[in-house]
DNA sequence: CCCCCGCTTCTTGTGTACAAATTCGGCAGA
DNA sequence: TCTGCCGAATTTGTACACAAGAAGCGGGGG
């Protein structure tokens, strides 16, 4: 249940500072992804509309509001009358790196076409910033700031596309509980230095404007960082 | 405005038939979906709370929570505070249909691993009942019933994966006011007969379980349906 | 001892009242 | 005439009260 949750907000505020967040709609949406996807509303959990109100400092209402968007997002699934975070075994997650790959391929492929200079300018900054990304390999400060600007890049490209549809798909097909996937894929598999040469390559592909050349790279790029079954982490989680 | 279509419930009620409907949650889901689908309202049109509300005979709650599922199908798009039904300029639509063949294409590889012969059974008298449609062709039940059947098909197989993500985000791309697309597919370049030739292609690849040939068939479907630019029509939605 | 029925309780659905914000129009002053 | 400000009206956001449905529990009967 979600009982240990329902403890008033400053106790949350700490864990997930949902301090600087005044209306309502935001503190309930932002709060609520959060606890998802920071693994704090673990998969199979009850999302009970009264607990995420008092877990987020609001009422029902920007509640109920959220969890539509979560459902729509995939983040959350509707069972009967009420709502409970997704699960996502491995087997979800490997099928979720797969239509990635051809997703974000199509959009490598349509940015070719409509990318401007200014873009092209930011995606070499960003890969620029993940180059001199300071710290020693494996520090979690160093991980999450290249998921921030990993996520940058991508988004960047996203944008390129000019389609919003694609926008649309690629933001849901990326919205994964990171915390699982950080552990197998950006602690283990997931070589930084390589990540960015890719980087690099796809970001020529598309100055050079070959279409099929950027298709291709973004799809072995995403498909480099795919995870792979390794213990029983997962089944756990896949069995909530 | 909407002021046209805030006449009162029975209006609505003869174009698109809400009567069975109980649920306020279901009328107004339904109802808002079926206007945009069908064309009542408009791309780019401003959907107002209260106006829905007296469209559907509920009250703003529902048509609420309507509207955030809406958004999240990419049927409406948020735009400051309010929702507008979303457009579909001809580029778009282009795009659409290049991603299903990929995201279709590898549900169709997905199940070609896991499908089940009752499955595939059903595949064979959906196959089988679009071999007999009867009427001339060119007819509007004729189309209608081969849309209902189409869907049934392209449903079944998405299920075959066992995947909610991909039923998911297929889900997603395949949500298009089809009165736009009908008019130019269906009646125009679509061949029923042909569609239905690759439908038992598709079969015989799940069967084989060929994973190849199932995907690259099901691609190859999928773009064979794809809408050419003709006329200026698309253009008109395009700029609302 | 087990099963079934009804009740209680908990959760979500629905409607509505009120608050906040944005936009549009009008008016006055430069 | 144009611009800027102020106010009114419209629209969405928020909260709450009530209703309905479902699940779990206890008691009674077989």
């Amino acid at each position: 249940m979600l009982d240990d949750l329902s403890t008033p907000a400053e106790g949350l505020s700490e864990t997930l500072s949902l301090d600087g967040i005044d209306r309502p709609a935001d503190r309930a949406y932002v709060g609520i992804r959060r606890a998802i996807l920071s693994g704090v509303l673990k998969g199979g959990a009850h999302l009970g509309e009264e607990a995420l109100a008092r877990m987020t400092g609001t009422s029902r209402t920007p509640v109920r509001d959220a969890l539509r968007r979560l459902v729509g997002e995939g983040l959350a699934r509707d069972e009967g009358r009420s709502r409970f975070v997704a699960e996502f075994p491995y087997e979800e997650v490997a099928v979720i790196f797969d239509i990635r790959a051809r997703l974000e391929g199509y959009a490598a492929r349509l940015a070719a076409a409509s990318v401007t200079q200014a873009e092209l300018d930011e995606l070499a900054r960003l890969v620029h910033e993940i180059d001199n990304l300071a710290g020693p390999d494996g520090t979690s400060t160093r991980i999450q700031e290249f998921a921030r600007l990993n996520n940058a890049f991508h988004a960047q490209i996203l944008t390129a596309t000019r389609s919003p549809q694609m926008q649309n798909l690629s933001a849901q097909a990326t919205a994964i509980p990171l915390e699982l996937i950080k552990q197998f894929v950006w602690s283990q598999a997931v070589n930084i230095e390589r990540s960015n040469r890719q980087h690099r390559d796809i970001l020529d592909a598309l100055t050079a404007r070959n279409a099929n050349w950027a298709e291709n790279i973004m799809s072995a790029h995403i498909l480099s960082t795919k995870p792979t079954r390794t213990d029983g982490t997962w089944t756990d989680d896949k069995q909530g």
